[in-house]
DNA sequence: GCGAAATGGGAAA
DNA sequence: TTCCCCTTTCGCC
């Protein structure tokens, strides 16, 4: 489940169990040569921004973006014989991790992190987030917020889930040009995006249809409860009735309620 | 067993 | 805007 969140909880997983440890290093389907680079180094830690994993060893950083299919597996113990199509299997004395499928995973410089990481948006997920920097981008865009929303160059971390969300949460037209979004408008939707995407940090799920700061204390929310728009396409909005719509802006799915969110 | 879909993004056109 | 890559899972024969 690969938006920001997903990759926070990866980052602190990992630093749990591989940080200050030896960790081996391999590529049991072949294809991450560099696995070489890093193997047998001490792990310094693990961060995320975004949807970018950045595991510093040394000098050298693992880079992973996990795109669309990515996924990780680990546990204690030792590891279990690699099943499919392994990219990259760290073993250490306290465990093991498995990835498969990630759109990038690649050993890089110091300065090509820094490459990467210039060129992303704030992170909710990151202790002093700064929404003031994405509002600047999205006030003089006439791309339709939806479109911003998913632009990794304006807020990093924000995926297909979240952006179809937080665009109900409040009430915001998806087709809105940025430049026409209140500022006002957009410091609420940024707070609660944060809180949002905190709470999913913390649970490992997107819940959105109830308030981020009661997920713990309600009993679980059934997986058709869980959002309000998101994959929901013909099913009736949860407060008025009306027909979810789908549409596809920029190659990706958009849903939305075209009575809720008007204007 | 097969095709489609899935929380992404980069390069090419 | 369109294509292409990555892998697994699920629905439908």
């Amino acid at each position: 489940m690969p938006e920001g969140h997903t990759l926070h909880r990866l980052a602190r997983a990992h630093r749990a169990q591989f940080a200050g440890h030896v960790v081996h290093v391999s590529s049991p389907q072949q294809r991450f040569a560099d696995a070489a680079l890093v193997d047998g180094r001490v792990l310094d830690t693990v961060e995320a921004h975004g949807k970018h994993l950045f595991a510093a060893f040394g000098d050298r950083v693992v880079h992973v973006h996990l795109g669309l299919f990515g996924k990780v597996t680990m546990g204690t113990g030792a590891p279990p014989p690699p099943v499919g199509a392994v990219r990259m299997r760290w073993v250490a004395e306290t465990g093991w991790s498995d990835l498969r499928g990630p759109t990038a995973c690649e050993v890089l410089s110091p300065s090509e992190v820094d490459a990467i990481r210039a060129r992303l948006g704030p992170d909710p997920l990151a202790p002093r987030a700064d929404g003031e920097r994405a509002f600047a981008r999205i006030a003089r865009s006439r791309a339709p917020i939806a479109g911003l929303l998913m632009d990794q160059a304006v807020v990093a971390g924000v995926g297909n889930v979240y952006r179809a969300e937080i665009l109900f949460r409040h009430r915001v037209d998806p087709f809105l040009p940025g430049r026409q979004l209140d500022a006002s408008r957009w410091a609420h939707l940024w707070q609660d995006l944060v809180a949002l995407m905190r709470a999913g940090l913390r649970t490992g799920r997107i819940v959105t249809t109830e308030r981020a700061d009661r997920t713990r204390q309600r009993g679980p929310v059934r997986r058709e409860d869980a959002h309000y728009v998101y994959r929901r396409h013909g099913l009736p909005c949860r407060c008025c009735g009306m027909a979810i719509r789908m549409e596809e802006l920029a190659a990706r799915k958009l849903y939305w309620c075209p009575t809720c969110q008007v204007g």
